[in-house]
DNA sequence: CGCGCTTTTGAGCATATGCCCACGCGTTGG
DNA sequence: CCAACGCGTGGGCATATGCTCAAAAGCGCG
């Protein structure tokens, strides 16, 4: 009898959720034209919901990418999780995500109460900053986790920091460093210096990190834009280094590496694990080790990357 | 642009659509999480709803049935309709629909202010009144639209209104006649008598007629029961009867015949078309003609079938 | 056959939703 | 170049929804 009952009472929840999400019937329609209550038919709805016995199904590519999203936010615990669907005309393009991260920036700089964004290395965060709708904050800072001096002196081709700045009004605090420093003694030196610390001092605050992702192999962005040598770079391969964020190259497993550059980076380290919102913007085949080790270590707790890199990492 | 925009704008339907029906958010959430305010994300949902980008699908048997009776109901532009689900157990059982007729008289019965039922001839009808729980209603009344006298002059051996009136108390009106004159002029003699005058007039004000629908074949319940003889039958299939409604035999356009029985008949004829809420209540693929000339020509205006029934109806 | 326990029901309330209005921005036609 | 138009926006209100709590109805057990 009970079994009966059951059966009869999900009927009743298939007519109920049919009449409403099917039909477009209020409650109290179906209350009536099932003879219940309004808070039976309420029930019922939800039942309906919560047998499973209705589906929903979203025909459109942002349907994927929501799913991933989820899927990536609850496996790996993030904060904040995008994923922006494959373009079909350009499959490498860092445009999506950069216009998401802009986003990000936009929302986030919106605020009226003075907050601290941090950024990274990374073409889709430079590309982000570009997109930043200007808007008057003065009272935001901005701070570079990354030297922008390069190797051979000269400012970096990219100054990020300034770049924002220059579209909030906010007071901005490069790292007025090289990126590597010849020694670990040069460099535990420098630190200390004081712009130096207080740069770091304003980073610890920081409400918000916006961080590149870069895999550690034969294209790696630091090599190819000069900032470490190919000796280098073989040598923190050596080392099990699969990628890196601001320069600081770690394993496959997330740790961090405490040998050959890390030891002579002037790069603010990400905290293990990020306790700040720090999200990772990165998207490529070639980097889906490097971005699902910085997930399985904590390094980042949020992520925009496309729909491929999503699938990926989440197939890993 | 344009259509950048509208692309842009379907994107984030989707994800409201995708944020709302599958991750269950509410619009505020959805609102802060795309930057806008809750009316847009309304907007929104809405819009997702609009362009079809998200379709809901119900797993359930149920579903299909009411998909059936939606469509009935828009077709023949019924005030009622119900499918009851194939039973698998057994494909002809009428004790589906009995149920559904039982679960509807109740429903009337039960109003305070006093109604008016009719009952036609048919199993799914006895069936459902045997199946109606008692209620204290003693200013109902039921009547009946069928003679209830049988060919060989006793009671008919199945008194409907009589149980139904058991049921409920209310006052109740046979038909004291036999289903057949034996001539045109004896059963327009008979039905101006007083009592069966006053049965005529309570059905006229009835509140819901409840019929069966007989098929007009070698089958024919109105010949099986004895009422007509084999040759009244197959006179009146040359005629073109394909169905009858309490004894009224119709072509398969739905319009009752004026000879042969139809021209003895004592039953009160359907109203063309049904004014009154006239429900008729049929299952079986021998039935499908019968009822779908009923439902072409008013005889009835709601219909109680399974699902079988229901389909073949509609790919006729 | 009655008692207590579990399940279901219906009223009421806080919240979410749908929709109307006035407004502002961008677009188009003169 | 300007004005009219249209579209999207956000505020505000009436309605629908989800949920809680106490009461009723089953239901099983003694």
């Amino acid at each position: 009898m009970a079994a009966e009952n059951d059966k009869s009472r999900l009927d009743d929840a298939a007519r109920a959720g049919w009449l409403y999400f099917i039909a477009g019937h209020t409650q109290d329609e179906i209350a009536k034209m099932l003879q219940v209550s309004r808070a039976s038919a309420q029930r019922l709805v939800s039942l309906c919901l919560a047998e499973r016995l209705i589906t929903f199904r979203l025909e459109h590519p942002i349907a994927a990418c929501m799913e991933l999203a989820a899927r990536l936010k609850e496996r790996f615990d993030l904060v904040h999780c995008e994923v922006v669907p494959a373009d079909p005309a350009s499959p490498q393009a860092t445009a999506g995500i950069a216009e998401r991260c802009a986003n990000l920036l936009d929302s986030t700089l919106r605020s009226e109460t003075p907050v601290i964004v941090a950024l990274g290395t990374g073409r889709a965060v430079r590309a982000a900053v570009e997109r930043v709708t200007p808007i008057d904050r003065p009272n935001h800072q901005i701070v570079s986790l990354v030297g922008n001096i390069s190797a051979d002196g000269s400012a970096s081709f990219y100054d990020t920091v300034g770049r924002l700045a220059d579209r909030t009004g906010a007071r901005h605090y490069p790292m007025p460093l090289p990126f590597l420093m010849s020694s670990e003694d040069e460099r535990n030196k420098m630190v200390r210096i004081e712009p130096i610390a207080k740069v770091k001092a304003v980073a610890a605050r920081a409400d918000l990190r916006l961080v590149g992702i870069g895999q550690m192999d034969q294209k790696a962005q630091v090599h190819i834009d000069g900032f470490v040598t190919r000796d280098e770079l073989f040598e923190m391969m050596r080392q099990g280094a699969i990628g890196e964020i601001t320069g600081w190259a770690y394993d496959a497993k997330g740790r961090l590496l405490k040998a050959g550059t890390n030891k002579r980076l002037t790069s603010i380290p990400p905290e293990v694990p990020a306790k700040t919102t720090t999200i990772g913007a990165a998207v490529g085949a070639a980097k889906v080790p490097a971005i699902a080790a910085a997930l399985n270590g904590g390094l980042i707790n949020g992520l925009i990357t496309d729909e491929a890199t999503a699938r990926a990492i989440l197939e890993r």
